[in-house]
DNA sequence: ATAATGACTGAAT
DNA sequence: AATTCAGCCATTA
């Protein structure tokens, strides 16, 4: 299968330490495509459950939760965030000024 | 190769 | 402020 694309995004969300968070965009900019947000993700929703990519630390642009349907994800993930250390605010958002991840330079 | 889809994003209504 | 529209881009059918 050619799902490198894929396999780049778990290798950055990887490199992710605990208590931080990043956004679709910025998951995609340090892939060299800062318009892909979507393709993150689309390849987070294929992630398996046993898989050891921090997939819940990837958030959307507005610093919130993001899913289509599956709530329950979308609960899950503030759990493990906040077992991590991650602050919630009243408005369900991360403190992004202070937690957000600052990816390196775009690995070709 | 074309069309449709989507855990997104930013601008416009 | 909330909702809608359009753009981006990799994957699937």
């Amino acid at each position: 299968m050619a799902e490198r694309f894929n396999d780049r995004v778990y290798a950055r969300v990887r490199e992710v330490p605990a208590g931080r968070v990043a956004t679709y965009g910025d998951v995609a900019a340090s892939l060299g495509s800062p318009r892909a947000a979507r393709e993150v993700g689309w390849a987070l929703s294929a992630l398996p459950e046993a898989s050891d990519v921090p997939w819940q630390r990837i958030l959307n642009a507005s610093a919130r939760i993001s899913f289509k349907g599956d709530t329950w994800r979308a609960v899950a993930q503030r759990q493990l965030l906040e077992a991590e250390g991650v602050v919630f605010d009243a408005d369900d958002r991360v403190d992004f000024a202070t937690m957000r991840h600052r990816f390196g330079p775009p690995a070709a």
